[in-house]
DNA sequence: ACATCATATCGTAATACCGCGATATGTCAA
DNA sequence: TTGACATATCGCGGTATTACGATATGATGT
């Protein structure tokens, strides 16, 4: 887990709001309740136009954010069907905390 | 203590270095002994120049990079005769931890 | 006052990031 | 297979970061 790449993702006001975000879908992302064809248990899974409508970004923008979180760690993604459903790596963030709170 | 700002500081691997050894002051920068005219306890601070020596990096540069990592609250410094001491803040430090490991 | 040393600031070119619209890819429904 | 939808990728102009040398500031000793 590379700690730099970590940190410059979470640099970003809008990216480190959506990980906060993640913590709690069923409050952020109301609207998230199943999609056709897909399994009702996603383990609070988001898919990319809801966080682009609740952040107030681009398509494209949001896309690239979660690739960015994703990318270092912090999110995994799984698609269904036409949506891909973005969630917490809890344990990534735990790592970080025990390097932020520990090594650092 | 903007978040965001802070996260932005430790994304440069080298000023993320330099947060890590000025953990152990003693160990990382043995040169550090009484510089003349100046108290002999600093606290571990530990002036721009040994940072810059032990970094690999241009003097302009150290400073600015103390000044980032001071800026966000991460680091605390000194002025003593010709030399500035910069020494961790330890508070902000656990402040950051705190809200990695709850927050976040 | 002067030279010297440590640090800070300025100006810079190269590189990376930002956020977007346009477009491409992939998936489902008919 | 065609159309509609969700997401991913591309290309762009604007802006910020990077790391540096040159220069300015500030402190010390003579």
């Amino acid at each position: 887990m590379d700690m730099t790449e970590t940190f410059k993702a979470l640099s970003n006001p809008t990216r480190l709001q959506i990980l906060m975000w993640l913590k709690d879908p069923e409050a952020n992302f109301p609207e998230q309740g199943g999609h056709p064809g897909v399994p009702d248990d996603l383990k609070g899974g988001v898919c990319v136009g809801s966080i682009r409508d609740k952040a107030g970004i681009s398509q494209s923008t949001a896309s690239q954010y979660l690739d960015v979180l994703q990318r270092c760690g912090l999110l995994l993604s799984e698609r269904h069907g036409k949506w891909t459903y973005f969630r917490r790596n809890e344990e990534a963030i735990a790592e970080l905390a025990r390097f932020v709170g520990g090594e650092l």
